[in-house]
DNA sequence: CGTGTCATGTAATCAGTTACATGATTCA
DNA sequence: TGAATCATGTAACTGATTACATGACACG
């Protein structure tokens, strides 16, 4: 088991920059960990409750004028240390499931049309991704520069540029592949 | 959401070669799509139930001597036809969850040490894997040689090939990077 | 006047894992 | 004698998503 019940931690994580509302979370995630880490309202809110009730977190109501009033969660001494601890345990291996590969597997049942389908689509998802990241990549190159978490967020970046990377070239081969089929079949 | 819900097809795909009882697609699952799709007896069981019930399989009880009965599900034209049908349906993007990448992006909230760890096993994992794919490939190429479906099959491996040898990249990269950082922060 | 932002939350639902239960047979 | 294989299933639990509900203000 992997990814799951980690929910806590990821929250932990973004409060341990500041205190911040379940809303500001969220915001904040959306913007920082989304390529990789992505939490739900209907998640968000009542672990944040469950936190408190650990002690993990500590929150106080903000009264406001003109919008809804919220409530700020602090990290605590004790939700600090639990974080820490997570940070250091070995990353558990997730039971992976990965649809295109199930479709692709069992490819011979349809026309080839399909598969190439299939591998068309992801390869422009790749490209678009590559072009997302490398914005991102300059953009935090200049605004953040010399900020000591930056190597950090790079190094999550650069997964992502690898992991597409790989994913394009794998997907251009596994074309190449399906045209030898076709050819062969005399489909197409 | 992707990867939810569609168990029912990997069961389907698996029938679509012929017969099968739960234990056996559980079996073949285990030796074929294992590294990217896993099934528990959990969900196996009540979902051939459920499948029977809809008409996409058809079930039929074996008495056995010595060993238990076993019940047999084979695919319908219903159910065979729902399959064909998912095969052509565009693939779903799946939320993503990686706990590596959470604690990295965390990183700089503990010794270096703990990131260097972490890249090192996946480093290690990955080799492993890379082992394990020449491994199949290997005998796939030899017991399976001209068997229709193995252009399909190898395209699975290859993708956890180009996966695995990106993540090698990435880790050794991220590593040297580390250095670095340890190197500016005095630490080691 | 409609859309988007700010802001919190609940309820219904879903999918799936883990652990448990049973029990004969075969093999080392 | 103890473990592995064959074989099917249920129950408890967990984790998370989606949709729903509310409501003021700002902006074009």
């Amino acid at each position: 088991m992997s990814e799951r019940g980690k929910s806590r931690y990821s929250i932990l994580g973004v409060l341990s920059s500041g205190p911040k509302s379940g809303y500001d979370i969220k915001k904040m995630t959306e913007s920082s960990t989304a390529h990789f880490w992505a939490e739900s309202y209907g998640n968000l809110y009542p672990t944040l409750r469950r936190l408190e009730s650990e002690g993990l977190v500590a929150s106080q109501l903000l009264p406001q004028e003109g919008r809804p009033d919220k409530r700020v969660y602090r990290l605590t001494g004790p939700g600090r240390n639990a974080f820490r601890e997570w940070l250091a345990e070995p990353v558990e291996e997730a039971p992976v499931r990965n649809e295109l590969l199930l479709k692709l597997f069992f490819g011979a049942q349809a026309p080839i049309a399909v598969s190439r389908y299939h591998l068309e689509r992801i390869r422009a998802r790749q490209l678009e991704l590559l072009e997302t990241y490398r914005g991102v990549e300059r953009w935090l190159a200049s605004e953040h520069a010399g900020h000591p978490e930056l190597p950090f967020w790079l190094m999550t970046l650069a997964y992502g540029r690898h992991h597409s990377q790989a994913l394009l070239d794998w997907s251009s081969e596994s074309l190449a592949g399906l045209a030898n089929v076709a050819e062969q079949k005399g489909e197409d």
